[in-house]
DNA sequence: ATGAAAGCGCTAACAG
DNA sequence: CTGTTAGCGCTTTCAT
């Protein structure tokens, strides 16, 4: 013995009211509260109106640590963010992240936002995170080849749900959900072609980069499946504005394409500066396509035709996948791959 | 009795190590390894090692729920986030949100993401982690006028920092930081003072948004302190690019500037389409001013002069008043207003 | 259908 | 400086 109790038995104002006082309130046991709450379907029709008239008033909530505790899970979802890259028009990830807010909420889940402490180690965050218990689960979203998280993420058996393809690994064992580059790109030139464009050139990103190459072929196949030519309309650089302005310039001297596609729409601004210096018009003289449908593409005039990630889709998909995860079950398919659309503004 | 053991003391190979196990390893007890983690200068040198080689070899990390229960904290930081308006500039919150996080992981804290189920309830989300427990405090960022969740918040005495003044009234008690929007709009106004400017504009929102007329005071001040006119040059309208085109086009017809400030990059997007429209670039004929320092400011030729919030800055104070509040110190001051600061492009 | 008891993993208070 | 004990609030057998 020989210990006072860290706290009065008559709650503090403060505190938020617990199972006891409910249970209390409502003349039954702490067990047939929680029942109430988790198992409704085992109390008595009278006593459950009880409990809840109880809970109302007392504007009960379960303490999350508590049940976090004894049900060994915290209905949380990691997702670790990289920091900005200024001048580019990078919109998918936020984006994406109010949608997965959302679609988390709909499965009872809330999301945790980390960053990466060391940025050299893949793992960073992750794992001790992990270790802590804190998270249910995470959501990868940098699964660009090169990017070992994911596998790691596999060999530690953390639960986890890609929106990326493990392109170097194309045979992972976890879920995935990803968006189809390649019909992205097609879409766009196809919408070129229809609107009779037959010299469409592509500026891309450095050749290292898999979902680079993939979009580009979306445009090389587009292109080649009406027996047209792609030779000398390629170029591949980085994802800058300047880039993509001196890419265009360069294509537009050399190989007199009439319309672009572009890996971004970062690089397809880039483009409309080319057009712009010369005194071309977007959308009469040149066509121009972008992809991410940013800000920028809504906001540029004459407004700039861009490939739309369903990034929604993709939210409300990784989420059931998640599901899918915690609960164990086996999926059929450990990957979905989502056509993204095409916003057609001005510039096209 | 009558009650088996829901796991066996060996440990499953997928759970993590505990305290005990830490214990076991390193020869001590439970306790000695708590106080390792969290009161080091307790154990004796040679102790402190061997728990610390234990912990190392275990990878041991305490466990969260449980560390939460007990210390009735969860080290969580709340944030509501609203969806994206889609064809504005927007791009404060997406900044702000990833400062957030890095500057709360200085401070052991992660940041958890909810948005609201029922957008006209203001504190849709905010009580239900409250009653719940999980979050310690809420990070509350739409607090323009006519937004009542910081006095609600008040009155359930729920620790929040906002990032925003109470505009509505002055004297909340709780503390908040925010950019002093008129000496943004004034640094851009004697900007293009110095640049020789005397017929200046201003593009902004309705009256009945507080941070609008905030903005347009440091227009107008600026250019009343040089003895300059405002008469005439002045519009009020909705944070759209074709809003900002419109008023751009009325103004020069009827006023004349020769240099615009707006309240949002948006806004001066819509500038940039009225001068492109005419025939006149900006920078040269005619200079705009934007607000948000926003990727379209970025990207847009010939780049957009913009007032930049320094965001990271706020993160870190807001940080800095979360853990005050959580404390119960008391603050000398309950606000602080933080100066922007101006990109300067080639639109000016 | 309801109640009693145990214990999730941790830390705070105390005794040694 | 180390070990023992109790308990945070909840859910989960099990017994009534």
């Amino acid at each position: 013995m020989g210990r006072m109790p860290e706290r009065v038995p008559g709650r503090l104002p403060g505190s938020p009211p617990t199972l006891a006082d409910v249970a209390e309130r409502a003349g039954v046991s702490r067990q047939t509260v929680s029942n109430a709450v988790n198992n409704a379907e085992l109390l008595r029709p009278d006593t459950l109106e009880r409990v809840r008239a109880a809970i109302a008033e007392l504007g009960y909530l379960p303490n999350r640590a508590a049940r976090n505790l004894r049900t060994r899970s915290s209905h949380l979802l990691g997702l670790r963010i990289s920091p900005h890259l200024e001048g580019t028009a990078e919109a998918t990830m936020d984006r994406f992240v109010h949608s997965l807010v959302e679609a988390s909420r709909g499965a009872g889940y809330h999301v945790l936002l980390f960053d990466a402490v060391d940025r050299t180690d893949p793992l960073a965050g992750y794992d001790d995170l992990l270790r802590a218990t804190a998270v249910d689960a995470f959501v990868v979203t940098d699964t660009y080849l090169g990017n070992p998280q994911a596998g790691l993420l596999d060999e530690r058996g953390a639960p986890f749900v890609a929106f990326g393809r493990p392109w170097d690994d194309p045979g992972a064992p976890h879920p995935w959900v990803d968006v189809d580059g390649a019909a992205g790109t097609r879409l766009a030139t196809e919408h070129l072609l229809d609107r009779g464009h037959e010299r469409i050139a592509w500026i891309g990103w450095r050749k290292d980069s898999t979902i680079g190459e993939d979009r580009r072929s979306g445009w090389s196949s587009g292109l080649r499946d009406r027996g047209l030519p792609t030779t000398g309309l390629a170029s591949r650089v980085e994802d800058t504005v300047a880039s993509g302005r001196g890419a265009s310039a360069v294509l537009l001297d050399e190989a007199r394409p009439t319309a672009f596609v572009c890996a971004s729409d970062t690089l397809a601004v880039g483009v409309l500066h080319t057009l712009a210096d010369r005194g071309l018009v977007a959308g009469r003289d040149v066509a121009v396509v972008g992809f991410d449908d940013s800000q920028a593409a809504q906001l540029v005039l004459p407004g700039l035709t861009s490939v739309r990630q369903p990034l929604e889709q993709v939210a409300v998909e990784v989420v059931r996948a998640l599901e899918g995860v915690m609960t164990h079950q086996p999926r059929p398919e450990p990957g979905l791959l989502l056509t993204p659309t095409l916003s057609v503004r001005g510039s096209s």
